[in-house]
DNA sequence: TTCAATGCAAATTTTTTGCAAAGTC
DNA sequence: GACTTTGCAAAAAATTTGCATTGAA
């Protein structure tokens, strides 16, 4: 726990037990819940906590760069430790968000070539979409 | 007109007004506008038209590949015309997608490498996160 | 003590569903 | 005529807001 409250710390962020209960649940689970996963999962062992609250720490931990929000799905957020550099495949199948190592060797290059354009970069993502391993086993 | 009536025919798809003007809407604004301004939109020339019928149809659009749905925005759908394989920069300030036209040069290995490790690629998605060129220039 | 975070309830926003009416082939 | 698509209304899902209460520093 004591890894979570440095995190905030050197973020000069406010320290509360919902904040460092969900930033653990995100280090420990990497299955990119949802907002209403996140609070599901955690409201056994807060009952106070509410909805809003997982938003509101959510947003914050997003801002300052403890955690990142995925948009693969479209109509929700999914969250993730914000860890290595790294980037997903989400299967069309089962839903399932899988995370994917791999850096575009040539990265540098096609951000100074954006860059060029006149945008400023602050995050670049990449996701892969199909059907996973696990689904493709179990056939159509 | 004919065009998309030729689009609708080598996908065996049903040719109705709706859809006609909705992948015309598409093709001819490249603005990656949602379902609802899709809606707002069209709703002047056609009256008669429902927000359940833009769904639909932007469902149908988008499984066979003449549209596709972006999910940059996280809470809701942007559509585009799937036009030459393109990525997307989205302003975090202004909230507007822009097309990046590059090609990730060696996307082939590291689409191997990926599909090596059991999953099956469908699609493949890049986009970029910052502050667009306009927004940089109206400054803070 | 001060100011920010939390929790509740209600409101918004976005998308989905069930079913009758209308339209396409 | 058979079978889809459309449109409406209502429901569901996801997120946001206002404001009083609580809590961290």
């Amino acid at each position: 726990m004591e890894k979570y409250v440095k995190m905030f710390k050197e973020n000069n962020l406010k320290i509360t037990p919902q904040r460092l209960t969900i930033l653990k649940y995100l280090d420990t689970h990497h299955t990119h819940p949802t907002a209403d996963e996140i609070y599901s999962s955690l409201k056994e062992s807060i009952p106070s906590l509410s909805k809003t609250t997982v938003y509101n720490s959510l947003d914050v931990l997003k801002k300052y760069g403890l955690i990142q929000a995925l948009t693969i799905c479209g109509s929700e957020y999914r969250y993730d430790i914000n860890h290595a550099i790294h980037h997903h495949f989400l299967c069309n199948k089962c839903g399932k968000i899988y995370d994917i190592d791999f850096r575009c060797p040539n990265m540098k290059e096609i951000r100074r070539e954006i860059e060029s354009g006149g945008h400023q970069i602050d995050e670049i993502h990449g996701y892969f979409r199909g059907i996973c391993k696990s689904c493709l086993k179990k056939g159509n």
